[in-house]
RNA sequence: GGUCUCGUGGCCGAGUGGCUAGGCAGUGGUCUGCAAAACCAUGUACAGCGGUUCGAAUCCGCUCGAGACCUCCA
């Protein structure tokens, strides 16, 4: 039986500003969207903070015996920089500066963001589509909108008629705005005489003689909106009501409210029954942003080589300390709080290490299985991944509780614990790190491991004769060289750091 | 300027109208030849000021502070 038949999902939506029970317009399947990234710049980390979150959804959905398809897009076709009528898109922008063709940046940048997020242990969508290859559906939606009499053609272009539609549907829905406020506050850019009203929208652009990225359509030679990507790609593989739309909060407006507002122009349907957003990463108080250089390469995290950072941390550790936080809720980055993660994460995943060597009694001090439903609690309530990892450190504390002969467990809990843990370590965090290499068949790693035991029968030996010094120097320089040496009841054990 | 969100102990970060979040750091203890690791114990935290309530850090109002969006951004 699937185990979404005995869990019951909470999802908050942005669209109701409230948890709501999950269903999916098919039982035991479930439509996903995520917007992806422009690719004409390295992933910063505040970017990966976005697709690991959803990963962790992704991840749990499956986990719960849930059928996912995940798609996730690709924007590689050229935007403007801004909303003015003229101007040079990014990637043409981007392949100028770096002398290449744009569709070299783009496959460069795809290849960078695609390294980076496998680096993070994010597993791939079950679509990945891009804008460019898909023009013709782009173009088929302007039609529809167009003959639901919702945009029009000017100059070459065409808008979204956001009046025109506000009339009969509520444009601002998703972000909680009104177009009269919208109307008030419209910020004065040039350029935009096209336009029947500031806040209409582009879904098909005009090119200038210089626009590198261009295809024919019914109302000329041309270039998609940047909203119009998504509904095409969403709809076209999802379907026109699918169960969850997300990405970064920062998208939610203008981009996600126009998806809303083309895909009920286009389709006459909501297209998304769940909006998700997932909160910023912060660098110093502030949103990381490709455009204000406030940020931090996933590369810079791996290496250290960062002013901000103090050392080189792991893609698990960064991940960890990402997962640590609720992905509703802004994160601010810092070394400190990486280090303090890292400490913790160690901890972690050594006890999950220690449970197969764990003394085994008749009875159990503990109620395994109580926790296990803690952990699905969690991930239960709009997927509270810093809870779940409290309940990990409440098994954690159990296992050295146990080690230490403080607390007992029989054969079969400690079997299910281990279990349940490596469920939501492994399978729903996603988080993965080279485990402690005593126990693997990797020839150089096991001659190591052969060595340092060694040298602890030695120090054992010294120390039985009391010959301290000797012992001592052992363990120093072992640690000096990153090994450190641990001693347990009856027993030396040891951990590369 | 408009809309919205947030402000938790030394740091990070959950949560919630009354019951220990958790991690890191600190302190005391156990263990140890000494350490480390581990375990046990330990913090009068919820920006400020009012209000609602038997009871609020949690609800309401105001003040201060920070951030996001309103232009491309995850």
């Amino acid at each position: 039986m699937p185990k979404y038949q005995h869990q019951e999902l909470k999802i908050y939506n942005s669209l109701s500003g409230e948890k709501e029970t999950f269903q999916p317009v098919t039982p035991g399947m479930v439509g996903m969207y995520v917007c992806g990234p422009t690719v004409y710049n390295k992933v910063h980390l505040g970017n990966c903070r976005t697709f690991i979150s959803f990963d962790l959804v992704f991840r749990y959905l499956k986990h719960l015996d849930y059928k996912v398809r995940y798609v996730r897009n690709i924007t590689d076709a050229g935007h403007l920089e801004n909303d003015a009528e003229e101007g040079e898109d990014r990637i043409a922008k981007k392949a100028r500066l770096e002398s290449l063709e744009p569709m070299e940046i783009v496959q460069k940048y795809t290849v960078d963001f695609h390294t980076i997020l496998h680096t993070f242990n994010n597993f791939p969508p079950s679509i990945e589509p891009t804008a460019t290859g898909h023009i013709v559906e782009q173009i088929e939606i302007v039609k529809s909108i167009i003959d639901q009499g919702l945009a029009y053609v000017s100059n070459g272009s065409v808008y979204f008629d956001v009046l025109k539609y506000n009339e009969t549907e509520k444009y601002g829905i998703l972000s909680g705005r009104k177009v009269e406020e919208l109307i008030a506050n419209t910020r004065d850019l040039t350029g935009q005489t096209e336009k029947k009203n500031p806040q209409d929208f582009a879904l098909w652009k005009k090119a200038e003689p210089q626009h590198i990225m261009r295809w024919p359509s019914p109302w000329g030679i041309g270039f998609p909106g940047w909203h119009l990507e998504c509904t095409a790609m969403s709809t076209k593989y999802l379907g026109d009501e699918f169960d969850i739309h997300g990405g970064g909060m920062d998208l939610k407006f203008p981009h996600h409210e126009c998806e809303i507002a083309q895909g009920k122009a286009a389709t006459g349907k909501d297209p998304v029954n769940y909006w998700m957003h997932a909160n910023m990463l912060t660098l110093n108080g502030k949103k990381m942003a490709k455009s204000t250089g406030n940020n931090i390469l996933p590369e810079e995290i791996f290496t250290g080589n960062n002013p901000n950072l103090s050392k080189a941390y792991s893609p698990a550790v960064a991940r960890f300390f990402m997962l640590q936080a609720h992905y509703r809720s802004v994160l601010d980055f810092s070394d400190e709080a990486l280090q303090a993660a890292e400490k913790g994460f160690h901890r972690l995943m050594e006890a999950f290490q220690t449970i197969d060597s764990l003394p085994t009694s008749n009875s159990s001090s503990f109620d395994v299985e109580e926790l296990e439903q803690k952990c699905f609690d969690a991930m239960n309530d709009d997927f509270n991944s810093p809870i779940l990892i409290a309940h990990l450190f409440d098994a954690t504390k159990l296992i050295n509780s146990v080690k230490a002969e403080k607390a007992s467990l029989t054969q079969s809990d400690a079997k299910k614990l281990k279990q349940f843990m490596s469920e939501f370590i492994f399978d729903v965090l996603g988080i993965h790190e080279n485990l402690s290499f005593s126990n693997t068949d990797n020839s150089d790693e096991t001659k190591l491991s052969g060595l340092v035991e060694m040298l602890i029968e030695l120090r054992t030996k010294a120390r039985e004769n009391k010959d301290f010094d000797t012992s001592d120097q052992i363990r120093d320089q072992l640690l000096d060289m990153g090994i450190e040496l641990k001693d347990t009841k009856g027993k030396t054990e040891f951990k590369i750091k």
